[in-house]
DNA sequence: TTTTCTGCAAACGATTTGCATACAC
DNA sequence: GTGTATGCAAATCGTTTGCAGAAAA
């Protein structure tokens, strides 16, 4: 569940003196409309706008995904099929974050929300005198339909 | 610790009708004589071998990179500095992977041994019905020198 | 000999950048 | 008005591919 919206990117982008541009606006509107399984590339996010009037352009998109993930609003993820993909970050000190189990037969991703990793991070925590921050999580596998076909890889 | 040696490149290749080349040979040796905590990209193994009067071309070490992959030998990962890399494959039945920790100031790649993931694939594969393979974990954070160094992002 | 492999150069696709114009403040 | 943001096209960078010649089996 988010809490991102369009006034709270208003705010955070006076606070650094960043300007509000119908353009990103319209860039956090598609990724508070979408469903938050979806992990949406530049390419994705370009043609959702094209698709209804948008006159954005595509190296806008680029400049405007970074800039929205440096402010914390959406999360940068590479799931190895070529392209950045982002996401609405939900992370807050409160509830951690969910892992992505990436299906090798079907190339779905499916999101699991269960963290348990404080444990492991304490550990690293106190042997290395690492201290994170932040933590990504890629299971490879094969989900519960592919499981089912005969596993030919 | 790897068990990879030459000889066992070349029945793996051998039992799957490639050829042993020079080239294959090489680029094996490359991994074998780092440290296995180095995480060689495609232009890293290119420039180490061209350095030492290899002919080796680029397109060559893609090829061979991505070959010795599918053997198992070496593993792909993504540390999201615009390049994949390699690192020799040491997981075997018994021992799980290791995890990266990485920097955000000064971009180092630091090795975790311990996995503990056991009790979360578990529930994962309770939950969701996924079959696991593998995993690759990620950490972000500061590392101890950098901790120390007023933290400025 | 037969097939696979190599090196090169060209092609590719995602992302970035330079620049003149348009817009937010 | 001033400075930042935009759109476009060109540039960049990692990676892949086509192909003719070279090497392994």
């Amino acid at each position: 569940m988010s809490n991102f919206t369009i006034e709270y990117l208003r705010r955070l982008l006076q606070e650094k003196d960043y300007k509000m541009t119908e353009q990103r606006r319209e860039i956090l509107q598609v990724f508070l409309d979408q469903p938050s399984e979806h992990h949406l590339s530049a390419e994705d996010v370009h043609s959702v706008l094209r698709s209804k009037k948008s006159e954005i352009g595509l190296a806008t998109v680029y400049r405007s995904l970074e800039l929205l993930g440096s402010l914390g609003i959406l999360l940068k993820i590479e799931f190895g099929d070529g392209c950045s993909r982002y996401e609405l970050n939900t992370t807050n000190p409160n509830s951690h974050r969910h892992h992505h189990l990436i299906c090798l037969k079907c190339k779905k991703v499916i999101e699991f929300d269960e963290d348990k990793l404080d444990e492991l991070e304490e550990e690293i925590a106190i042997k290395s005198g690492f201290e994170i921050v932040n933590h990504e999580v890629k299971f490879f596998g094969y989900c519960k339909d592919c499981r089912n076909d005969n596993n030919e890889y």
